[in-house]
DNA sequence: TAAAAAGTTATACATTTGTTTAATAGAAAC
DNA sequence: GTTTCTATTAAACAAATGTATAACTTTTTA
């Protein structure tokens, strides 16, 4: 299968943005690494904020649309259940992007969002930390009822997404540090199933 | 007290530093938030970068300088102490720079350090970062003893450091989504007590 | 195969940006 | 009070950067 010029472009882009962040990346350096001259990116995407915007887009669609919280957390489940469930969905979201072509630049490209969100992405951030908390409130409330206060089922919550959603941030440092593995299938796995039994347990000794 | 042009160069650079990041932040930006001439930077720093770089130098120095780790994690402590001891260490290097001035500017510098270091960047987080990692071994092994394997305790470690860590790269979102307070002196007591109790519930009961 | 459309190239353009310069004003020293 | 050093200003400069253009080549179409 031939790659076409403008796939080039996107690949090239999405590397550079990753690397460098939107502004510090060039076009002159996307045309260079994809191998293309430099006119090309206006005549694809009209300008570097359109080819931005186009490789920022399909990011935030295959996270968003892969793994939809409500297949994960479902009413039938155990509390146990829906517990790994939050935790599978969370790391997926952070790590599913990792494996496509062996590259991470998608993944760098979502985590400088996350600190430096466009309105866009604000919105989108906002949208989905929302369902989590939701979720995950009703998650916390069913392992320790009601005696705690809603604010302390809040931090509850944000300790468990805090455990997934921040080796994402830090994965660079984490590695060189061994404090965590290359994010294979595997070592997500394992993963998961560490910050379920480590929350379990600190749910379960927090209600008694 | 009168605020000398260093000084007022200093902090609207800060402010837009943290704002939009090094690249997108312009010398012309700065000076008219400071009230001074477009000259003035380069006539007391050099040049632009050595202006970032000093106010960098002086982030790190305050996070890294205030809050050593062996003050809060000393030998003839309780593991219990030792494991509250790292919590606040990990908290106060975090969210201790928010107070200054009012303004997030020092705490979003950094977490844009953290995301796209540079090589003294780098280097500084693997030595701190390994710091934590050594520390945050004895400590678990101290509750789960010595039928865990290595991986699992970094893990537990990883799951530590995470609960502390993440609420410093989103706590905008978090706290838009109302799963994180402002970082006060008060509320960052109560989440590290949180963060410490929720931790010991899962150490307590990993081991059993 | 000839005409039209799409793709590609080298180059130019206009703007933005960090930095420099030369002149001026103010403060300190003697 | 004059001189010398420091601070500030407006303007200019040179490099980098996103975008536009016009010529040229390749592919598609009829």
């Amino acid at each position: 299968m031939k790659k076409t010029t403008r796939m080039k472009i996107l690949e090239a882009a999405s590397e550079v943005f990753g690397d460098k962040g939107y502004r510090a990346a060039t076009v002159r350096d996307i045309c260079k690494k994809a191998g293309v001259n430099q006119a090309l990116i206006n005549y694809y995407f009209n300008s570097k904020q359109q080819l931005y915007n186009e490789i920022f887009s399909s990011i935030v669609e295959s996270v968003a649309g892969s793994y939809p919280l409500s297949d994960f957390v479902r009413p039938e489940m155990t509390k146990e259940e829906k517990l790994k469930g939050l935790v599978i969905t969370m790391m997926n979201r952070a790590f599913g992007l990792h494996g496509i072509g062996g590259s991470k630049a998608r993944l760098n490209i979502l985590s400088r969002e996350m600190i430096e969100p466009t309105d866009a992405m604000d919105m989108y951030l906002v949208t989905r930390i929302s369902e989590i908390r939701a979720v995950g409130y009703a998650i916390v409330t069913e392992f320790v009822g009601d005696k705690m206060s809603d604010e302390n089922k809040f931090r509850h919550v944000l300790s468990i997404v805090g455990q997934c959603m921040f080796p994402m941030f830090e994965n660079k440092v984490l590695m060189k540090t061994d404090l965590m593995k290359e994010p294979t299938k595997d070592n997500m796995d394992i993963m998961v199933e560490h910050i379920y039994s480590f929350s379990l347990n600190a749910l379960n000794g927090a209600v008694k």
